[in-house]
DNA sequence: TTATGTGCAAAGGTTTTGCAATAGT
DNA sequence: ACTATTGCAAAACCTTTGCACATAA
């Protein structure tokens, strides 16, 4: 987790500029280990009493999306956009579908495969997506619901 | 592929009645090689002269896809939902970053670590997603853009 | 016949956009 | 000062819903 004269660097290095929402944004999204929706930072931010309107909040996660600050995910919880802070570690995401809370877990199972694929199909594999759905240990408790996925 | 007769039998097993719409929903889905959202599945009973709405299009994929006979997925082409025949095959998608065209490929390779990860984690794994981002042969010869991902 | 499915129109929720005002460099 | 960024309001977009009518069983 950087501190705030990171993001400002970071920023500058983009050819952006530095802004305080900006900075706001990417600490937040730095600091949390869940990706978040554009509403859920919209309201992160009103919680820490910045003034802000959510349209910039859009425009400012497409905007540190683009420049590769943040990576948006598509791991629709009910088809809203997810915006994660970049840390440029490969990694992917377990999902409960309980209680619908998002675990990151370290290392790819896939290296090998991409590069078999490449041989396989004649593409150039660029990258791949991976979420793993299950139960947590609280809500496998509580008892399973119907399988998804 | 299923024949007509089967739409009716696997809709009449769910509790469902076998409509019109449903077959030719069905149908349009079986029969195509990639994802559809709802407003192409729309577009392609129009071309069908078919008379619907499109609400009920989207009634209908909600309603196939709770009775587990689509798939509903979230591989956000910009956002929309995408649904898919469910042949009841375990599969991937290769997802071309040029032309955004999607190509299911067969088989899988995150049987063992589901596994390793239920022990790893604790929790109980229900399933993953997976897809796979790249360029085609045609897409790759163009010069490939950026890489995403 | 009777519950289920459908069309239509209207609303809901998320995301985008035009334009004038503001703030960073 | 100059340009990028922001607020605001409105629109665009995808999806859902209420209700009356139509249809499969």
């Amino acid at each position: 987790m950087g501190k705030t004269v990171n993001y400002h660097d970071d920023l500058k290095q983009c050819g952006l500029k530095s802004t305080r929402h900006r900075i706001d944004i990417l600490e937040i999204l730095d600091h949390s280990d869940e990706p978040y929706t554009a509403d859920q930072v919209y309201l992160e931010l009103i919680k820490r009493a910045v003034s802000i309107n959510l349209s910039t909040v859009y425009r400012t996660l497409d905007t540190l999306a683009v420049n590769k600050l943040l990576n948006k995910l598509s791991i629709s919880k009910d088809g809203r956009a997810l915006y994660e802070y970049n840390r440029r570690i490969h990694r992917h995401y377990l999902v409960c579908l309980g209680c619908k809370r998002i675990k990151a877990i370290d290392g790819c199972p896939l290296e090998a495969y991409d590069k078999k694929l490449e041989e396989t199909t004649n593409y150039t594999i660029a990258g791949h997506k991976l979420d793993i759905y299950g139960y947590c240990p609280q809500c496998k408790a509580l008892g399973l619901p119907k399988q998804n996925h």
